[in-house]
DNA sequence: CTTTTATAGTTCTATATAGAAGTATTGTTC
DNA sequence: GAACAATACTTCTATATAGAACTATAAAAG
C-alpha cells in the first residue's frame, strides 16, 4: 500500500484533488470499465485522508456515472450504456413486449474522403480519409432505421480486414477488441425532416414521410471524437419522453 | 426552536425520513418557492440530529431539483424553471441571439367537455368540463408555435373571469395568482408529424411539412395533473441535444 | 452620507470514530 | 458433497467537532 500524494491546484478542496486523480485513473486507462476501484479504507490510508473525505470524492465521480458503488461488494468503474439513446424512443411493437436490439445488415463500407461537417465533428480536416458505412437495422425482418456511420481511418485500419459476419449487432464493443478504442460517451442531436426518395426506398416509406434524424458523436474518455452516425427512422414510431422541473 | 420528532418509517435511515419531512413541508405548503429552509444549524437543534446527518438529507433534496443552496447565504426552496422544456430548443432566430420569451395571443377560450385522451393525462373522466384554449405564439411578429391548452374548469374557474389582454406571455403565474395552482414540474413527450391543413395555415407552411409536437402534462408539488398542452412547430426549426454515457 | 470595519450568521470542508448492514469466502458440521 | 456458521471485507449511517469560506447586517470612522 503505497503513499500517495495529490497533484494539482492546492486551492481546490482536497476531496476535488481527489476526485480528478480518481478520474484521470481512468481516463488515462489505469482503470478500465468493469475494475473495481480501491475500497474506502484502503483510499483513506494510502492518501492519508480521514475515510469521510474520501466518501465524498468517491459521491462526486458517482454522481458523474463514472463509478458505481454496491453496499457490501464494492466500487466499480461503471461501463457506459447506450440504454438512454434517443433512438431507444423508437418503439419497435414487438407482440411479447420484450426490448431487444434489431438485427444489423452492413450495406456498404468503403474508405473515403470526409466531408466537411462530418470533419468538423471529428476534429479532423475536410479530405482526411474515414471509414464510410451504411447499415440498416431490421426488427422482426421489417426496416426500421438506416444509418450513415464514419469513423476516423487512422484509429479504426484494423477494422477494415474484419469479416463483414464477423461484426455482429453491435458496433462499440467491436471498436474496443479490434481496435483499441473506448467509447465512453456520446452527443446526440434530434430534428425531423421529410423523407428523402432514398430514405424512403430503404424504410419503405411515401418519399415526403416526416422521418426522425439523429445525429450521434462518440467519444473516448479523454474526449476524441471517435465515431460520428446518422441515423434515420419513421416518425410515427417515435416519441421522446422526458420529465422537467 | 420547538423540538420536532421525525414520523414514518422507522426502519428507514434518518436521513431519509427529514428528507421526506422536509419535502411534505413542500408539497403541503408550508414552505413555498423561494422561502428560506431553516439553517443546517438550527434544523440538527430542532430534531435533535447531528449537522451532518441534516446537511446529508438537504444532499438529498438539492438533488431532487427541489431545494438549491447558496454558500454563506442559505438553503431556499427552489422555483422550478420550464426552461429545460423541449421547446426551447426551437431556435427562433434573433439577429442579436438573445434568447426571450415569444409573443403569445390567445385565438380561443371557451368551456368544452374534455376529449377522452385529455380527460384520461389529467385524471378526469371523458365529458367532464374543461377550459379549451388555443394561443399562437409569435416571434418578430412571425408565428413560430402553435398551442392546444386544456384545463379542468374546477380549479381554474377564476381564469376564465380574465380579461383576454390581461394575460401575459406566460400562464404559470396566472394560474398561480388567478387560481392558486402552482405548477411544479412537467412530463413532456415529443413526436413529429406531417403538418394537417389547420396547422399548415397557423404557421405559414406547405401542409404535409414535417412538423414537432410536443405534448405536456403540468403538474403540482403533490402530483395532481393541472394543465394539458399540445405544441406544433416547424420541424426545420427543431434540434434537441443531449448527452448520453 | 459614504466608506470601512467588525460581527454574526450561513454553508462548506475536513477529521475522527463507531457501529450497522450487506456480500463473499472460508471453515465446519452433517 | 451440501448445508450451515464464522469471518473478513465492503459500503452505509450517524455522531461529534473544528475551522474555513462566504454573505449580510450592524457599528464605527471619516
Amino acid at each position: 500500500m503505497q503513499q500517495r500524494s495529490l497533484s494539482g491546484d492546492d486551492r481546490l478542496p482536497v476531496y476535488q484533488r481527489l476526485a480528478d486523480s480518481l478520474r484521470s485513473d481512468v481516463v488515462e486507462g489505469r482503470l478500465r470499465p468493469g475494475d473495481r476501484v480501491p475500497s474506502e479504507n484502503s483510499l483513506a490510508r494510502s492518501y492519508g485522508l480521514a475515510p469521510g473525505t474520501v466518501r465524498k470524492a468517491l459521491d462526486v465521480l458517482v454522481s458523474e456515472r463514472l463509478f458505481e458503488r454496491f453496499h457490501g461488494r464494492g466500487t466499480f468503474v461503471r461501463a457506459p450504456s447506450f440504454d438512454a439513446s434517443l433512438f431507444r424512443f423508437f418503439r419497435f411493437q414487438s407482440a411479447s413486449g420484450e426490448r431487444t436490439v434489431p438485427e444489423s445488415r452492413i450495406l456498404r463500407r468503403l474508405v473515403e474522403p470526409l466531408p466537411g461537417h462530418v470533419a468538423r465533428c471529428l476534429s479532423m480536416e475536410s479530405g482526411e480519409l474515414g471509414i464510410s458505412m451504411s447499415r440498416l437495422r431490421l426488427y422482426q425482418a421489417e426496416p426500421v432505421l438506416c444509418e450513415e456511420i464514419w469513423l476516423p481511418l487512422h484509429r479504426f485500419e484494423a477494422f477494415l480486414a474484419l469479416d463483414s459476419d464477423a461484426i455482429g449487432d453491435l458496433l462499440y464493443p467491436v471498436y474496443d477488441d479490434a481496435c483499441g478504442q473506448l467509447v465512453a460517451r456520446a452527443e446526440e442531436a434530434l430534428t425531423a425532416e421529410a423523407a428523402s426518395p432514398e430514405t424512403a426506398r430503404l424504410l419503405r416509406i411515401e418519399p415526403g414521410t416526416p422521418v426522425i434524424v439523429i445525429d450521434r458523436i462518440a467519444k473516448g474518455y479523454d474526449g476524441t471524437p471517435l465515431e460520428w452516425r446518422r441515423t434515420r427512422g419513421r416518425a410515427d414510431q417515435f416519441t421522446y419522453q422526458t420529465e422537467i422541473c
